[in-house]
DNA sequence: GAATTCACTGGGCAACCTGTACAGCGATGG
DNA sequence: CCATCGCTGTACAGGTTGCCCAGTGAATTC
């Protein structure tokens, strides 16, 4: 699956401003309701566009501590520790990884001393060897798509041109 | 800011469906339609809600692989890195940690081969000192933020009825 | 070269939803 | 006891959605 520039422009105009409808995306972007229409269900169902949830913001639910946790599994627990990590509300999101560590994991805490409490959940679980964990400070790039998105459109835009 | 247990079942209820519009969502949480819209504009404008921007899947646009890498920057250099780095579409998100590294960024790329090419592009600056990655192989709990939701609505609640 | 396929356009329709406003009502708190 | 606050139920106008269609142009296929 790869986007053309109207893809691309439509991602990008629904990342700026999600609230707008069809028939507004149509009219800025300069094409047919119809268009636009036939373009986001295209883009639904080939899974490039997973869905439009609300971006809710931890902080502003109380968790303004963020900090990451790499896991030393012992081996063959990898199974146990997924499940035990999901239980975790406050892990947000687990990566296995290549790399000294074998897993990294996103967590969220109320302060820097619940982050105590959270981390001794997490690595309190027969079959982790060790965690090193990294307290976030700054988010100078907070998580993004649309460079990505607009890099995707023009490369497909080239590759027709050339 | 805080959020009650209706507040939660709108955010879950959301985070589920996320084409729903007001009026559904009032039928199915049981509240009239102003009551929904009023705690909408509530979450949205104390920042709980952040936005509702669409969840693009960089697999899907052609970058399957994910990595993290852990940068050391040198004193001093912090604010000329991280232009550098959000310069770079592949660089998805960055954080200032504590920690041995000083900065973790996640990266996306079209194959294995093509993260050679980013991780030069992001460590190929003046001012990064040392970096290391890992290769993102499964992500057995996707970014997710319902039960972080639920455990603050139900600790609201709690807190009311104690 | 001719036929076919495909995406886009521009239009129309009924049904629905949104934004907004208002009065009534019960619970909360001063 | 009174005022405030949030929720309910209702109403209205306007915009939007989902769906349909015929026509056009370009690219693909035979």
């Amino acid at each position: 699956m790869s986007i053309d520039g109207l893809d691309g422009r439509l991602l990008v105009l629904l990342a700026r401003e999600p609230r707008i409808g069809v028939l507004e995306a149509s009219r800025r972007l300069g094409v047919a309701r119809g268009t636009v229409q036939a373009r986001l269900d295209r883009l639904r169902s080939s899974g490039v566009i997973r869905g439009f949830g609300p971006n809710v913001d931890p902080a502003a639910l109380g968790y303004p501590v963020t900090a990451f946790a790499t896991l030393e599994i012992k081996q063959g627990q990898g199974a146990d520790v997924r499940a035990h990590l999901d239980t975790v509300p406050e892990v947000l999101e687990l990566h296995t990884t290549t790399g000294q560590g074998d897993m990294l994991c996103r967590l969220v805490a109320r302060s820097n001393a619940d982050l105590q409490r959270v981390i001794d959940r997490v690595v309190g679980f027969e079959g982790i060897v060790r965690a090193s964990t990294a307290i976030v400070m700054e988010n100078p790039v907070p998580l993004r798509i649309i460079p990505l998105v607009e890099q995707a459109a023009d490369d497909h835009e080239r590759g027709h041109r050339a």
